[in-house]
DNA sequence: CAAGTTGGTTAATGGTATTAACTAAGCATT
DNA sequence: AATGCTTAGTTAATACCATTAACCAACTTG
């Protein structure tokens, strides 16, 4: 178990020396790829992270010119964050490694056997939250 | 699939809370528990991190009053580094702790559901390690 | 004994992440 | 319109995780 939880964090590692860009960073570009244009709050919520942390991982991005910052014409305060070009060719290079490996594991499985790990992961899902939520409680 | 890994490192942030230690520590703890005396190039191989890493855990853990060292009678360099009292009690918390823990995992499946759970862990990693040692190759 | 190897430490660097303090803008309410 | 609260975002301080490089001391081998 902590073994496949530890290669997946390999495969960030991997990703991330690949793309040359931080994790946090890959993570953020592929939340882009699914919600497009974001606030930084959003941001924010969508990594799972502080407010102050997302607004450096994306003042870096932009350092990198992987996304642009855009005034709110309804509200003075909120910046719209969305990917340059260059962003989208690199969110696009990594979504398909990402699914290329994805396809690889599964590929190595009997088609039986995809069916079972795919079920068998959602079961565990859910019984991790269960136990998750009633540890929050005490 | 990455919601069941989030999953796991989210546990280690609430042990890490818990018993108010950092993750690296927490590891290295049930390293010993596994272990026993061993060098700090031994903690560093299991842990897989670089030695000058691992030397630090451990001095920082012996600030705690969590490990002992003690020079090794037949290798001037050497030190072997074991889990002091106060060390074996934190590291048998915690090992109940996790065990606790994935008890009640398992006991929110069905037990035909944890034969097939299991199955698929193992499938799985194997085909992740199919993968990776692929990719290393490229 | 000189040369090379191994065990361990320290320092420099960089990534991940949080909390706290702050600014500026919006929204109420009097 | 002035006061006061809330929200969006930034900055700074701090802490943890981890690596590489440089180094010393001790062992091994030719």
């Amino acid at each position: 178990m902590s073994e496949v939880v530890h290669c997946c964090q390999d495969r960030m590692v991997y990703e991330s020396r690949r793309f040359n860009l931080p994790q946090a960073e890959i993570k953020c570009l592929m939340l882009f790829a699914e919600i497009g244009q974001q606030t930084v709050t959003q941001v924010a919520q969508g990594l799972d992270v502080a407010k102050s942390r997302a607004s450096n991982i994306l003042s870096d991005m932009a350092t990198r010119g992987l996304v642009s910052f855009d005034p709110d014409p309804d509200d003075g305060r909120v910046k719209l964050v969305s990917l340059t070009d260059r962003g989208k060719e690199y969110a696009a290079e990594i979504g398909d490694f990402i699914t290329r490996i994805h396809g690889a594991v599964l590929s190595r499985l009997e088609p039986p056997e995809r069916v079972m790990v795919i079920k068998s992961l959602e079961l565990l899902k859910n019984a991790m939250d269960s136990v998750k939520q009633q540890l929050e409680e005490m």
